[in-house]
DNA sequence: ACTATTTCCTGGATGC
DNA sequence: TGCATCCAGGAAATAG
């Protein structure tokens, strides 16, 4: 609470828009909106771009699947949307992964199309479903043979046993396993970073070398980061599937991501930056040990 | 079998 | 003003 009010006081500066990157919490948001907007509907004709696509299957075989499939269900799977279909009495799914800037949007099918757009499912109620990606770091992707499931634990279901686990034997940095989604699935770089700040961990320890008392902190800090972090998101959800951009969607402070020279919100001291693994990381130095 | 590094990709910010 | 350069980062590919 006291941090909530400190970042109240705290006078916006340089106020450089945090861009929209889709971990965990954003993605479970989206797949929720999605869930109540398209669920249920049939998906008439498929549209994908040429030009290097961002797919994981071959064109065809996503056209081909797709189309004439009904939408059973709309979940998340680490960082997936999953499409969990029903063809002719045949289960399938459409899997689309958002990378850093992909967007999967509910649209009127007289809305303009937007620059990047890469996908568009035609829906039976004349609304479109449209794959926008600037950066096209997005993936998407069928599968008829096994049902879908993100290869990492998820971080919300996982027990303290199988979590703690995860990081034996590991000789990377605890910030690069957390990164790892064969091992988690749908932590990125902004929750890996206030995880490991709120459980007061230095992103360079390796992961290996992580006392139990320490992952047992870890532990709780990933669920709290995460579940916050949805709560948050779960407010604005329709108005992310239905807009252009992603404002909004996601407005809880962050306590060291991108705070880089910024004094740290429990203790004052500078808010430091490292690269781990070629990523960007933030910590505390007094907080963190 | 692991772990570390490189690559992909574009827009926005920064530097000269 | 304009152009070059850097940076953001998930995950697959490549290297060690």
């Amino acid at each position: 609470m006291q941090i909530l009010s400190a970042i109240a006081a705290e006078p916006e500066e340089s106020t450089t828009a945090i861009p929209f990157m889709p971990e965990l919490p954003e993605v479970e948001t989206i797949a929720r909106g999605l869930q109540r907007q398209v669920a249920g509907e049939v998906i008439e004709s498929v549209w994908i771009g040429s030009k290097p696509e961002p797919l994981k299957s071959p064109a065809r075989l996503i056209a081909r699947t797709l189309e004439g499939a009904r939408i059973a269900q709309v979940r998340r799977a680490g960082k997936h949307i999953v499409f969990d279909l029903e063809a002719k009495g045949a289960a399938a799914q459409w899997i689309v992964h958002l990378g850093m800037t992909g967007r999967m949007l509910v649209a009127q099918n007289q809305d303009e199309i937007a620059k990047h757009t890469h996908a568009i499912a035609t829906l039976g109620s004349g609304r479109e479903l449209r794959f926008v990606d600037p950066r096209r770091f997005g993936r998407l992707e069928v599968r008829t043979a096994q049902k879908f499931e993100a290869p990492g634990q998820e971080p919300l279901k996982v027990t303290l046993e199988t979590f703690a686990q995860l990081f034996h034997g590991r000789k990377m940095p605890i910030k690069s396993a957390l990164l790892n989604q064969k091992l988690l699935a749908g932590i990125g770089n902004i929750y890996a970073d206030e995880s490991l700040f709120r459980a007061g961990i230095r992103p360079r320890r390796l992961a290996d070398r992580v006392t139990r008392a320490e992952l047992h902190r870890l532990y709780d800090a990933v669920q709290q980061v995460l579940s916050e972090a949805i709560a948050a998101g779960g407010s604005s959800i329709s108005d992310y599937v239905n807009a252009e951009g992603a404002e909004g969607l996601f407005q809880v402070q962050h306590r060291v991501y991108r705070r880089e020279g910024e004094p740290c919100l429990v203790c004052g001291s500078k808010i430091r930056r490292t690269v781990i693994a070629g990523r960007s990381s933030h910590w505390c130095a007094k907080c963190q040990k």
